[in-house]
RNA sequence: GCGCCCGUAGCUCAGUGGAUUAGAGCACUGGCCUCCGAAGCCAGGGGUCGCAGGUUCGAGUCCUGCCGGGCGCGCCA
């Protein structure tokens, strides 16, 4: 298995192609954030309406203070409000009277009827009951959802923008951080998916983000590489190589990295000695490499603002300044590690080498730093390198991996904390195994027998918003099978399907629109305004609830660093219009477009519009263009 | 052996800082197209949330142990 070590892609020919080349410049930074082209607005109200309902109860309990009924001093924090888990249960629930229960010591129904007598006398509140130990669900009327729809309408593309992260400070996202030494597989794509998807997530949500790429180009595998790439010269300038020698990479794809060199260097190096060859080689390797990257994260719509070279930091002494401060710090020293517990490796022989203090920041044990002939271990680039991030600024620091280096989290987590003296966070995300399936069957992959599928293969096959959407219909930590057969079949077994055809939906009913009601403006802003208290059926409530839920998921999606959330509100979404479709078809009444009745029409068409809005904005949080027509 | 992740309906999986009677899709059964896209929708059955303890007024959710699966485990990246 190639060395690998982390997952995830991005892409383009590099404008900051040199960066290997020119060791004074290791970063390339590339303003531009891929994806969302999302309207800056400015400081806006969140439009979460838990939020604002559970700023109304503060103030309820506040009153209830002031009127004596309730002690004052109390904290309510522990104050929230959520969705039932059983939709009879109301809109909302609180539990506010039995976190507040103790404090006020106070019984618990004693204070949520008295809470619940005030959240009764708003205008878009029907009921406020007191259940169970304490709760007490809010019932909200129509009122209350229409007002939601339409601000949904009036924020359009920015529907669910929040600036929740703006106090978070600069967040650094690195993901893909595949080794230039061989094409990207499936693997690499869930990371880079993944990677580009929450950094969309968190720049929506106000977070002043970098997606960020390492080159892995420092170590003994892109030697590897070098040599490899000499048997494709001196296959390219006429030699009979036979077989690729073990140890080294057999790939096919080495050939035209073999001819280019040819090109550049004649045959100059033809019977050189490795010590001649070995850089140039390496250097024009890695940079074919690391193009064809770029190329095939460009195919998934995945762009890194920021490369950072391996070799660079290495080379500028940041290693060195990095491990100098720790030592200073007293974190590094010279020590024998004892053996692995249990299973103690045949050849262990206790070896006095530089260990990074691990332990102290949580570590189970302390980690080497130096390799015997004195170079430094790829950990001790690795803090560097991370040090570097916290140096720039970053205080959130988010790395995607493959789940294969889950052994990894702990010492580099260890790290952060080490060289941020705590400052600094590291939420390290682990990408389990794509496993590539045909009708439910595996497919079998084999490097040697060429039956190897690269990312290019999957997205030319199946097309990039395919491959984006399936990758996050998983937890990142759960395995994922990628079947070929379901994920291009139409029907509701593949969920891209299922949402684009809801997205293509609403647009065909606004088409008609458009064609057979004149003098309906469909502008979302226009359809604000539109009387929306028609809109009373309980399917159309469903779908505004549906709707209204945006702000919220988005939030609790960005902090959880969890993408795969929109894919799962999406589905929800195109589920509930559906069915409303449908209805439509049951009785005639419920159709959206009513000929007789055009306030009717234009309320509904916000509806739809909404609906509409919400899809695509959530599609292209996570990269998947929204069509307006399947065919 | 140690560490990390996972274990929810026959299958694949959600479950939002613990809370009122645990959800969806697939599969199975039965319905819905002279009608805005039936590529869709509706209805029905089906679960000791791996097992055992613990914390709590309350645990699928937190803690401990065990069982089962994946990944990793000193100068490889």
């Amino acid at each position: 298995m190639a060395p690998a070590r982390r997952h995830a892609g991005d892409r383009a020919r590099p404008p900051c192609g040199g960066f290997h080349r020119r060791n004074d410049r290791p970063l390339c930074r590339l303003g531009a954030s891929a994806g969302l082209q999302l309207v800056r607005t400015q400081a806006r109200d969140s439009m979460n309406y838990f939020k604002l309902l559970l700023d109304r109860i503060k103030a309820e309990l506040e009153s209830l203070q002031a009127a004596g009924a309730l002690p004052s001093g109390l904290d309510f924090k522990a104050v929230s409000l959520d969705p039932p888990k059983d939709p009879r249960h109301g809109d909302v629930a609180t539990n506010a009277a039995m976190v507040l229960a103790g404090p006020a010591k106070m019984k618990p129904r004693d204070i949520a009827t008295a809470l619940a007598a005030r959240l009764t006398g708003y205008d878009d509140t029907d009921a406020a009951e007191v259940a169970g130990p304490g709760f007490i669900n809010l019932r909200l009327k129509p009122s209350f959802w229409t007002a939601r729809l339409s601000e949904a309408l009036r924020a359009g593309d920015a529907y669910g923008h929040s600036d929740v992260g703006n106090a978070k400070g600069p967040v650094n996202v690195e993901y893909v951080s595949a080794n230039p030494t061989g094409p990207m597989h499936v693997g690499h794509a869930r990371g880079a998916v993944f990677g580009d998807a929450l950094a969309s997530l968190l720049e929506f949500t106000g977070h002043d983000v970098t997606r960020e790429y390492y080159i892995n180009d420092a170590g003994a595998q892109v030697d590897v590489l070098a040599r490899s790439a000499y048997m494709r010269y001196r296959e390219a300038l006429g030699d009979s190589i036979g077989e690729i020698p073990s140890g080294l990479y057999p790939g096919e794809y080495l050939r035209d990295v073999g001819e280019g060199l040819v090109e550049l260097y004649k045959n100059r190096f033809h019977n050189a000695p490795e010590s001649e060859w070995l850089q140039p080689f390496r250097e024009f390797a890695i940079a074919e490499m690391m193009g064809e990257i770029r190329d095939d994260l460009e195919l998934l719509g995945v762009r890194h603002g920021v490369f950072t070279s391996e070799r660079a930091l290495v080379k500028e002494g940041k290693v060195d300044v990095a491990l100098g401060d720790l030592r200073a710090k007293g974190l590094v020293y010279q020590g024998v590690l004892d053996p692995p517990k249990g299973k103690e490796p045949e050849d262990w022989e206790p070896r006095e080498q530089m260990l990074f203090r691990a332990t102290q920041f949580g570590d189970d044990t302390d980690r080497p730093v130096q390799k015997s002939d004195g170079s430094w271990t790829y950990f001790a680039t690795d803090i560097a390198y991370h040090a570097d991030k916290v140096r720039r600024g970053f205080r959130t620091l988010i790395d995607v991996w493959g789940a294969d280096h889950g052994g990894y989290v702990k010492r580099v987590e260890a790290a952060v904390r080490a060289v941020s003296g705590g400052k600094a966070e590291l939420d390290v995300k682990l990408c389990q195994l794509v496993k590539l399936m045909e009708r439910g069957e595996p497919v079998k992959m084999s490097k040697r027998a060429g039956t190897f599928v690269t990312l290019k293969d999957v997205v030319d096959r199946v097309g990039k918003d395919v491959v984006r959407f399936i990758m996050l219909t998983r937890r990142n930590d759960a395995q994922l099978d990628f079947d070929f057969a379901v994920v291009t079949e139409e029907s509701r077994e593949n969920p891209v399907f299922y949402v684009q055809y809801a997205h293509a939906r609403c647009h065909s009913v606004m088409r008609n629109a458009a064609k057979e009601t004149s003098g309906i403006d469909i502008s979302p802003e226009s359809l604000a305004q539109a009387e929306l208290s028609r809109l009373t059926h309980p399917d159309e409530l469903a779908l505004m609830r549906a709707i209204a839920s945006w702000p919220r998921s988005v939030e609790a999606a960005a902090e959880a660093h969890e993408p795969h959330r929109i894919a799962f509100w999406l589905r929800e979404l195109a589920a509930t219009f559906h069915t409303l479709w449908n209805r439509g078809k049951e009785e005639e009444a419920l159709r959206f477009l009513v000929d007789a009745d055009p306030t009717l029409t234009r309320a509904r068409l916000a509806l739809v519009r909404a609906c509409a809005l919400g899809l695509s904005v959530g599609l292209k949080i996570i990269g998947v263009t929204p069509v307006e027509e399947l065919r």
